[in-house]
DNA sequence: CTCCAAAATGAACACTGTTCATTTTCGGAG
DNA sequence: CTCCGAAAATGAACAGTGTTCATTTTGGAG
């Protein structure tokens, strides 16, 4: 029975190609402009086509989730090599923070849409998101534990460092840091290219911690 | 010639009644719902008149919004009294969240939203907004002149501050603190409460700051 | 009253996600 | 080879969207 093989091999190869094409048409232009539509024609199949592999665009949209929750943990885990768990906590922040700059709308799927929330609730969807945030708190552990940093809870210090680096990234994405350009305020921190402004903030932080000894 | 003044108040009326009817909908469905002809409805007039008094959805969205920053603002600031600079940095980031919270889809609107931005750039639509970051970067500035606080840079450490926080509730708004929940994840965080969960953490951040001295 | 500019209208256009009756495809049986 | 039937693919149709613009209504001026 090679044939009902080859057919589940074929249905998965279309379902790949779909989420495919749905992911190179995020990187080309905004997330409202791609429609079921635009990835039929990418993929070369009917919009009606699309219905019998997703049943819907949200579900279209988690799997389009899922995937770019793998590349993020895949290129964020791959580390510059340190054994200061202090430096790593560092360079951890910054790769977070280089892939959500360099893949806005895939940052803004992963961690910004309200809609593939409901269908997500207890898929693997999640799975590489729960790694990524395993390393880190696996880190900030590290770093308790060799006596770089103090504190009573390092889950929720984790939490924290999470939240901040995603407020800063997804701040930048939304574009309200541009508030610091031009004359709308007045302080040292206008007119700075932002993407060094959420990195040195991410080093500050990580400095501040450390000389916080108990 | 009191006529023409009567029709401008008029007209401006109908601008204000627009929003209002907006900003309504807004606080009873979710955003991708509220659609120009709803609002139409709403307001009693054609769908045509919206483009009158608005050039298009984005310019009244980016009105919805600035009115959004005055109500966000003048809710924030009402601080509850205290005189300790600390104790009002912690107060000032439980109002910020609280705001989130209670309003998620205005919050949205605020700082997630990626359309209005284009327009926005020098419009007074962030007249409140900046008032507000002026407020956070004065306090932390009190905290760090009464020797509570260190840091070279007090301007750098309140854009941490905003980033923590917005991460915290754009975050939770975005259903993403559902990680902690079910079996996901195994530390102590889970099940908890989203709303205390950022409010303690808000807390524990502000002392770490504070203990931080030198 | 007439006149006319300003204000308001809603049908029309091109798009969206989604459905479903219809057609096409293609392996297996005779 | 023909024929059958189920599985797969189709695309017109439906109700919704933002936006435009020829048309109609309104209401103050002369």
């Amino acid at each position: 029975m090679g044939i009902q093989q080859r057919k589940e091999r074929e249905k998965e190869d279309l379902r790949r190609k779909i989420i495919l094409a749905a992911t190179e048409l995020f990187r080309e232009e905004t997330y409202g402009a791609v429609s079921m539509r635009k990835i039929a024609k990418r993929v070369e199949y009917s919009v009606g086509t699309l219905y019998l592999y997703y049943k819907d665009k949200d579900e279209l949209f988690l799997a389009v989730q899922s995937a770019a929750f793998e590349r993020a943990f895949s290129f964020i885990q791959e580390l510059p090599p340190t054994k200061d768990p202090v430096d790593k906590l560092k360079k951890l922040g910054e790769r977070y923070l280089r892939f959500g700059i360099d893949n806005p709308d895939l940052y803004r799927l992963m961690f910004m849409m309200e809609h593939p929330m409901d269908a997500m609730a207890e898929g693997d969807a999640w799975h590489s998101g729960i790694a990524l945030h395993n390393l880190l708190t696996s880190i900030v552990k590290e770093c308790v534990e060799a006596g770089r940093m103090t504190t009573e809870d390092p889950d929720r210090l984790s939490f924290a460092l999470w939240s901040l680096v995603h407020g800063m990234v997804s701040l930048l994405i939304s574009q309200r840091l541009k508030i610091y350009d031009g004359n709308h305020l007045d302080c040292p921190l206008c007119n700075i290219d932002t993407d060094q402004l959420v990195l040195d903030t991410n080093e500050m932080m990580i400095k501040i911690l450390e000389r916080h000894q108990g």
